[in-house]
RNA sequence: GACUUGGUAGCUCAGCUGGAUAGAGCAACUGCCUUCUAAGCAGUAGGCCAUUGGUUCGAAUCCAAUCCAGGUCACCA
């Protein structure tokens, strides 16, 4: 148990002997003790106060004395400060503490809780490479699934691939008008590229026609109908539906391209799925539960024969679930899908990482779930995440503000590279080694920040400076774990007993309080579906080694024992560090 | 317009289930490499926590209103 779940445990109990009162651990608040006063840990008395009829001093002195005489192992004293009961942990709690995690390598994750728990994260449409957001997505869906699996949860990581409908045909006709059976292979380009490069050259030609058409008189909205290339495209959508071999063999041959792209990005950042789904095979899905929603009085259809929801008593709209002309809607395809993977899976929840614009969307998903009674709907979670902007505003893909995910992959090693270089600690390393290292802190530095801020809220790139690699990032605490590897690599941990009254400095006790916290933030970063908690702790921790680790020497302690307990806790902070990095995704290398 | 999310140092962000004098990083300025890796450490400076009212022992945190910014409100996905 934690240390201040144990305080809170034994505060209440004494709260319950001294004066009768039943209090519930949770009811007491515990806070680390601010750094000038003198405590780890401090009980706030005023909540209780009034309850208790006693002054913030006595019930302060009061509880203090009890909790240190009946707790001697962990308690070696207190004071009161107006209100605020001020702990001091014992010194031999700490030692044996880190004495005995430091044995062991499952520190921070904690017990199976026999959930299963899917996550769905990064869910590309097949007509352009990722770019930016993407990667925001995929990160957070990635490192979501393995804090969860870190707390004990069984994790099913999947995908859904928006590979048909009108955006992947756009790519195709001007494929087909511009590209003169242009191939990856015959232009030497990653297959992604190629075919979003036809989705611009889309683009450019609609946006021509539509000019022209305006220019020859028809209004916007005529001219944006009637552009030949659109027009092109629409029948080319209702050929793929009908199933007409040339457009579903060009279909095949430009998806089959992109997923050879796709799989080489996601192979470079370390993403990867249980189980991928195709839209092309789940556009259909979720038709017969429309049919059981009318039968149940859940939808109803109008006279034109299209099937709506009318969510207006929940706060919402009237949601169309079908079109008049029986063809199903994209939400429909939702719930369809949700009830497939649960028919498949089981999972008690559902988390789908998908960007705040579609909250809406997917409000309105889970409550038509819930109303269906179907049984996956109570355990539908949106982790919403805010979009990644540029300091001009919001990428438009369209407009080429995108930043391409493999180009800011490879401008990040390459600066990496840059760095190692001139700093020069690696000479030793085979150009394998170096290539191996520079793609860690690359990756490392651009993981990290995508994920230090929190899920929900948007964020801003600046392409124009390039991502840090000094103070609240990746290769700073990359550079922490190399360092303590370093000394490891040259003194044995010991397994010397520090005697009973051996006693911490400050920066040795600050450490072990740190460390002893990882469990508690593992589970609060699942709780919470929040991996920038489990960042802000690393990053909390390799800070506080560094200050320890300029004041006092490890393998020169002062003396046996000191330099026991300091191998210890510096192995237990590498560790720590690497085991919380490795949630986010992020390696950690012995050296660089 | 309705609903919704946010506004904290010059910049990027923590802190938000109420607790002591609001914290980091970057940028700026000072120091520290004959001693375990200076991608580091120590320090200086920088704030009316958007505004106004309320709730109470106590508010950046909770409530209300206002201002500003983003998102959504398609038989698009």
């Amino acid at each position: 148990m934690s240390v201040v779940a144990q305080i809170k445990q034994v505060a209440a109990n004494a709260i319950n002997q001294l004066y009768n009162v039943a209090l519930q651990p949770q009811d007491i608040a515990v806070n680390a003790t601010k750094p000038e006063f003198d405590g780890d840990y401090t009980v706030v008395l005023f909540s209780f106060v009034k309850q208790l009829k006693k002054s913030p001093d006595a019930l302060g002195n009061e509880l203090g004395s009890y909790l240190v005489e009946n707790n001697p192992d962990l308690f070696a004293s207190f004071n009161v400060i107006k209100g605020f009961l001020n702990l001091v942990i014992t010194d031999a709690y700490w030692l044996g503490f880190v004495q005995q995690q430091s044995a062991n390598k499952q520190f921070g994750t904690n017990a199976g809780t026999g959930k299963k728990v899917m996550v769905e994260y990064s869910s590309p449409n097949t007509n352009k490479p990722l770019h930016l957001g993407h990667l925001r997505n995929n990160f957070l869906g990635w490192s979501t699934a393995q804090i969860l699996k870190a707390n004990g949860n069984d994790i099913v990581k999947t995908c859904i691939v928006n590979d048909r409908g009108i955006h992947i045909c756009k790519s195709m006709i001007a494929w087909q008008l511009f590209a003169n059976g242009a191939t990856p292979a015959s232009t030497d380009t990653k297959g992604d590229h190629l075919v979003g490069e036809y989705y611009v050259k889309f683009n450019n030609e609609y946006k021509k026609q539509v000019d022209e058409l305006i220019a020859a008189g028809k209004t916007k909205e005529q001219a944006e109908k009637e552009a030949p290339i659109m027009q092109a495209t629409q029948q080319m959508l209702i050929d793929w539906e009908a199933g007409k071999p040339d457009v579903i063999e060009l279909w095949k041959t430009m998806n089959s391209w992109v997923y050879a792209g796709f799989d080489e990005t996601y192979r470079t950042i370390g993403s990867d799925f249980d189980k991928v789904y195709y839209e092309s095979n789940t556009y259909l899905l979720g038709k017969d539960i429309v049919q059981q929603g009318l039968a149940k009085n859940v939808f109803y259809k109008k006279e034109d024969g299209s099937v709506w929801i009318d969510l207006t008593a929940d706060g919402l709209d009237e949601k169309v679930v079908m079109r008049k002309d029986g063809t199903s809607v994209y939400i429909t395809q939702d719930i369809g899908l949700a009830e497939q993977r649960y028919n498949e899976y089981r999972a008690d929840e559902s988390i789908y990482v998908i960007g705040d614009e579609q909250n809406y969307h997917m409000k309105v998903l889970k409550l038509i779930c819930q109303k269906l009674q179907l049984p996956s709907a109570d355990g539908i979670f949106h982790l919403s995440y805010g979009m990644v902007e540029l300091p001009t505003g919001k990428m438009k893909s369209r407009e080429g503000t995108v930043v391409d995910a493999d180009e800011l992959v490879s401008e990040m090693v390459n600066i990496a590279q840059l760095k190692t270089e001139e700093l020069g600690k690696v000479k030793d390393f085979t150009p394998e080694e170096l290539q191996q290292l520079n793609k860690t802190i690359g990756l490392g530095a651009l993981k990290f920040f995508l994920l230090r801020v929190d899920p929900k809220k948007k964020m801003i790139f600046n392409p124009e400076e390039s991502i840090d690699f000094h103070g609240f990032t990746g290769p700073f605490i990359q550079y922490t774990h190399a360092r303590i590897k370093s000394i490891l690599r040259k003194s044995e941990v010991g397994v010397t007993q520090p005697e009973v009254g051996s006693t911490l400095l400050k920066l040795e006790k600050d450490l072990a309080i740190q460390l002893e916290v990882f469990p508690s933030v593992i589970a609060e970063a699942a709780n919470e579906h929040d991996p920038s908690k489990i960042a802000i702790y690393v990053f909390n921790l390799a800070q506080t080694f560094n200050s320890f680790y300029t004041q006092h020497s490890i393998t020169n302690a002062e003396h046996e024992e000191k330099k026991t307990l300091r191998l210890q806790l510096a192995g237990l902070t590498a560790q720590v560090i690497k085991t919380g990095m490795g949630l986010l995704g992020i390696e950690v290398p012995e050296r660089m």
